[in-house]
DNA sequence: AATAAATCTTACCATTTGGTAAATATTGAT
DNA sequence: ATCAATATTTACCAAATGGTAAGATTTATT
């Protein structure tokens, strides 16, 4: 991953302050992204919370929207390396759901910007994302879904409808990132803690385990 | 509901074409903040979209934002219209759980730009939205959270955490509507049909009546 | 130290933005 | 028909927007 700084030529060697500052912008523009989405934003913003000129900011992206594109690029790689749990426990349901159920909500308690950006540009239709959405998440959720199939065919667990369990662990995961704002009023707390990700992942976990899990019996 | 024509004093009658137009302005200002975001559309936008001129709206509505906060209100009255399932069937815990997870599925599925506007809101916080969210949504939440939680204690069903349970029920239901545009990618077709969301419908109801009803045993 | 490359700043620019003010047109009640 | 209220358009405006061009400064390599 970390391209060393020796081994390439001259040329194409950045030095370490551009670097942090590309990272810098990415992370600022993420978190106005986040919050106000793609068009309430301005340079400008990301500019400022920076601590630099927007036309800087032009020299290291090319526009707003190449900008916005790296951004979602990198909440893409984020997001998948949460995502990997099922396939990597291909072998064990019930293995799988837990260490599935509680990467997402890692995922949400970490990165609560990356999942707002992500959710912003699905809920505009995704017009930039479509994409690389069906080449780089759709194969991971396919796969997913194969893995459930397997598991109904075999008779290892109940035959589920496995692309709408997706759906809705997904969309429940997500919303304690998302929607923590609500969230947070109805639990009458200012913000969300470590023990109500363990509350909803415990209920989650109990919910997915009771529907796909044969009974003993 | 309706404001008669007759009985207001004359002053106070508006004609029918303020009242559609005003409608209209309302309906297309929604969709378009629905898909993007507050920042994303202009004033010309909309006025464009109605086939009048900004300046025509800003007659009707005195600014953006309170042309904004006009369409939350709408929003919510829609939103909570169905959401009152679970009070409505306080004596039946199966029967009221099928009803509101149809009735918010129903909501995702014939006002899906309602649903956007809202998510819109919450991601960003809420910064116009907190205050009614807490006078108009909080408490029909906690009703209904107070209801399962006397279930619990009658021994009529086991004791679930409510409040999570509402947020998996929200958060799934919700994503028929805003995340649309993956779910059509995850399932390979271009629209939700009918069909996609009795499935969701199903499933979602077998996963909450495994958690929650007692087993006859 | 000299020089080329990389980085940052200043100066612009055309367009779009939300909003005001006033002129004009339309409507409805008398 | 007239007059007042309602509705729409025209004419502006200052600020903000994304972006370009070029100059100034820093940095690294020789």
């Amino acid at each position: 991953m970390a391209n060393s700084t020796k081994v390439l030529p001259v040329r194409e060697r950045r030095s370490d302050t551009r670097e942090r500052l590309e990272q810098e912008i990415l992370e600022a523009a993420k978190r106005l992204f986040a919050i106000r989405g793609y068009g309430g934003v301005s340079l400008d913003h990301i500019a400022k919370e920076v601590g630099t000129a927007k036309q800087n900011l032009l020299y290291y992206f090319s526009s707003k929207e190449a900008l916005y594109r790296r951004v979602l690029h990198g909440v893409l790689d984020v997001w998948l390396s949460y995502m990997e749990a099922i396939t990597h426990h291909a072998d064990d349901p019930e293995m799988a759901l837990r260490k599935y159920i509680a990467g997402k909500l890692r995922f949400s308690r970490e990165h609560p910007y990356d999942s707002r950006v992500y959710a912003n540009e699905v809920i505009a239709g995704a017009p930039l994302f479509a994409q690389e959405i069906r080449d780089r998440v759709l194969p991971a959720l396919q796969a997913d879904i194969a893995v459930f199939n397997r598991w109904a065919e075999q008779g290892v667990c109940r035959p589920v409808d496995a692309a709408h369990l997706m759906v809705v662990l997904w969309a429940s995961t997500q919303a304690y990132a998302d929607f923590a704002s609500q969230i947070c009023l109805v639990l009458g707390k200012p913000e969300l803690e470590e023990q109500d990700f363990d509350a909803a992942e415990a209920l989650l976990v109990d919910m997915v385990l009771r529907t796909v899990l044969k009974k003993p019996g």
